[in-house]
DNA sequence: AATTTGTTTTACAATTTAGGAGAAATTGAT
DNA sequence: ATCAATTTCTCCTAAATTGTAAAACAAATT
């Protein structure tokens, strides 16, 4: 489809609300915010790095942090081309969501 | 993913709008007028079937409608199943997006 | 018989999931 | 000071699921 899928939608969603500490601990644990859901660390960087090759982020190895095993973080961060497709995606929610009134399980059994 | 793939999300969408003329046909129609987009006969189906196999739809043979090719429509309705779906991707949809401000490309270049 | 409408299958491509290997940092025991 | 243990993190891979494109097949009207 022309359209982000559900799951890239998420991920540039949460990398949008981390700001500048996007990494991909921080975004499981965002996303596990935002969904209620355990999100597997290798599908993270599969679909991390695939929008990195569509043009949709941009990653960036930090400096190493001085606590326990704080090695360089990949710090991702979004492109011109991410906020264009959220866009898309948030005109096409509103749009095909709209008049549609509360669903009741009771009118369809 | 728990959720509902946005392909699934539109193909319940369009059903509904249809109520009792939902056929693939008519489905793909419905589809192009959501998103603009063209749909494959096969895409659908597959789906159709996946979402009928998970419980979310029903489907049954129409009678044949007297005009030229008027064959047989398979005719596809929500189950319960699928109102819960759409409910619970319509609250994703709604947390998720919440508070989140018009974005423009210019803060992001 | 030709045409139209519709269903179904198939082969392939892309995405998602699950699990784990291995690298770079600190800590703490010697 | 050194080194093994621990922690944090990156990255890879195989399998499963989902999506796409094309075409074969069937039933109706003209």
């Amino acid at each position: 489809m022309k359209f982000l899928s559900r799951t890239e939608e998420l991920i540039l969603l949460a990398i949008l609300k981390l700001r500048d500490r996007a990494y991909v601990v921080s975004i499981q644990e965002e996303l596990k915010k935002m969904t209620g859901e355990t999100w597997a660390m290798g599908a993270l960087f599969v679909t991390l790095d695939r929008m990195s090759r569509k043009g949709y982020l941009q990653s960036r190895l930090s400096e190493p942090t001085p606590e326990r095993g704080g090695r360089r973080k990949r710090l991702y961060k979004l492109l011109p081309a991410a906020i264009d497709a959220l866009n898309e995606v948030r005109n096409l929610k509103t749009s095909i969501w709209k008049n549609v009134p509360a669903l009741s399980k009771e009118k369809f059994s």
